[in-house]
DNA sequence: CCTTGTGAATCGTTTCACAGCC
DNA sequence: GGCTGTGAAACGATTCACAAGG
C-alpha cells in the first residue's frame, strides 16, 4: 500500500525511537538501493539497525502497511515512503548561529546537504569573525539575524555558541518565528509552546561512556589492568 | 549513608536517561555553587533538567542517598558524589581519528578539558592532512595508531571518519585495546562484548526534528492540563 | 514454504503517594 | 512545615506469537 498519509489520519504519539530508528533504516535502505537490490526483508534491516525485526515492523506499522507477505519490502518504495514520514520529501533551509569551531566545522558539513538540507546562513556576535568565508557563505553579524530569519525564512536553527548566550538566541530566533532548534551548547533551553529543540551534549554523551567504563570496572567480571 | 558503592552490593542496570540526567544535574549544580549557594532541593534541579523532583530523587536514589529531610541537598556534596558516579573522579585520556571538519573542530573544543578528559593524539588516513598543527597536537598518519595506543594508552576513541571506514577503525581500535568509542560517522557499528559504542548522528537528529514539523503542520494537537 | 502486520504479554521507566526524618 | 527516599501504580516501549496472505 503507498497511502500511508490518507488525509484525515489521526496520527497518535509517535515515540522518538521510532524516529531514530526510521532515519536508520532509510540510511541502510538507500546503501542497498545502491547496490542494486531490489527487496529487503525486516530482518535483514534490523540486523543493520541493530533491532529486531519485530521492532522495524512495528516502527514502520504506526504510518500504514509497505511490505508484501513472504516477500518484504520493495527498497524503492520503502525509501520514498520513510523520506515522506520524516518530511524529507521538500528541501530545508537551516542557518547556524554561532561561527566558532563547531559551528565552522558544520557550515562545511556535507552531511546537510546530501540529505536536502540547505544551510543559507551563519551568524556570529564577535566582530572578528564577521566576514570570515566559510565554503559559498560568509560569517554575519549576529545582528542582521532577525531580518534575516524574516527574509529567507528558514526552518531550522543550529545553535552553537556559548551556553551563557544559547538562551537569549533561543528568545530571539523564536522570537522570529523559528520553530525548530538543534541546540549544541551543552545547556537545558527553554522554548515557547509549539517549538521543538533538540539537543546534542558531546559532554554528556562522554560521560555515559565513562560511566560505562567505570561501573564495569567496580560491579562486571572483567579483568583490571595493572 | 554516603557509600553508593556499597561492597557486595551488586549493581542493578542503571538507564542511560538516568546517566544523562546526572550529567545536566551536574552541570546546574556546578553553576549554582559557583553563585554561592549551598544546597539545593530535588525540585529546583529537576526545573533547570526538564524533569520532575519525583524523577531527579529516584535517579539519585540507584547510588546511594545524598541528602537531608527537610533540607535538600549540600551542593558540594552532590556535585562530588555525581562526579564520581559518572567516573569523573579522575582524568580520560582521549584519542581523535579523523581529522576532517569535524574532528578538526573537536581536537580544539574546549569543552574537552575543562571536564577533564584530555586529547592525546588526532589521526588521519589522508597524507595531505598528516602534520597539520591543531592547537598542541600535530595531525599523525593511522598507520601509527595501533602503536601510538599500545603506548598512549588512552581509554576513548573519538570517531570522526567517513561512513565506509567507520567500521575497520573500530576493529583496529578495539583489537588495541580500545572500550569505549564515541562515533560520529551516522552508521551503526559493531564493536565486541565489552566495548561501549556511543553514536552522536546528526542527520537523525535533523530528521527528528523536520519529522516533529512536518507532523505539526499535519495537525497533530496537544492538550495541557491546567 | 516465506514474511508481514498486529493484538497480547512482557519488560522497563516514570509518576504517585506517603512514611520517615530534619 | 518542608523535603527526601522508596515501594506501588501507571504508563509506555519492546517482544512475543500467531493469523493472514503472497
Amino acid at each position: 500500500m503507498n497511502d500511508f498519509t490518507s488525509p484525515g489520519d489521526h496520527v497518535k504519539h509517535i515515540a522518538e525511537s521510532t524516529v531514530r530508528r526510521l532515519s536508520l533504516y532509510l540510511r541502510f535502505l538507500e546503501d542497498h538501493d545502491a547496490q542494486g537490490h531490489v527487496t529487503i526483508s525486516s530482518g535483514e534491516l534490523a540486523k543493520f539497525g541493530g533491532t529486531t525485526s519485530a521492532q522495524v515492523r512495528k516502527d514502520l506499522s504506526f504510518f500504514g502497511s509497505f511490505g508484501k507477505r513472504g516477500m518484504g519490502y520493495t527498497v524503492k518504495d520503502l525509501m520514498s515512503a520513510i523520506r515522506e514520514i520524516l518530511g524529507l520529501g521538500r528541501s530545508w533551509s537551516v542557518v547556524i548561529v554561532g561561527a566558532g569551531k563547531i559551528g565552522a566545522a558544520l557550515a562545511q558539513y556535507r552531511g546537510f546537504s546530501t540529505r536536502g538540507f540547505k544551510v543559507v546562513g551563519i551568524y556570529d556576535a564577535d566582530p572578528a569573525k564577521i566576514g570570515t568565508p566559510l565554503n559559498s557563505l560568509t560569517v554575519c553579524p549576529d545582528s542582521a539575524l532577525e531580518s534575516d530569519i524574516a527574509r529567507l525564512k528558514p526552518e531550522i536553527v543550529v545553535l552553537c555558541v556559548p551556553p551563557e548566550a544559547a538562551q537569549t538566541l533561543v528568545d530571539r530566533v523564536t522570537g522570529a518565528g523559528i520553530r525548530a532548534i538543534l541546540n549544541f551548547a551543552s545547556v537545558p533551553l527553554q522554548a515557547p509552546e509549539g517549538v521543538t529543540i533538540r539537543a546534542v551534549n558531546m559532554a554528556a554523551e562522554l560521560e555515559i561512556l565513562t560511566f560505562g567504563i567505570t561501573n564495569e570496572l567496580n560491579g562486571l567480571d572483567e579483568d583490571v589492568e595493572p
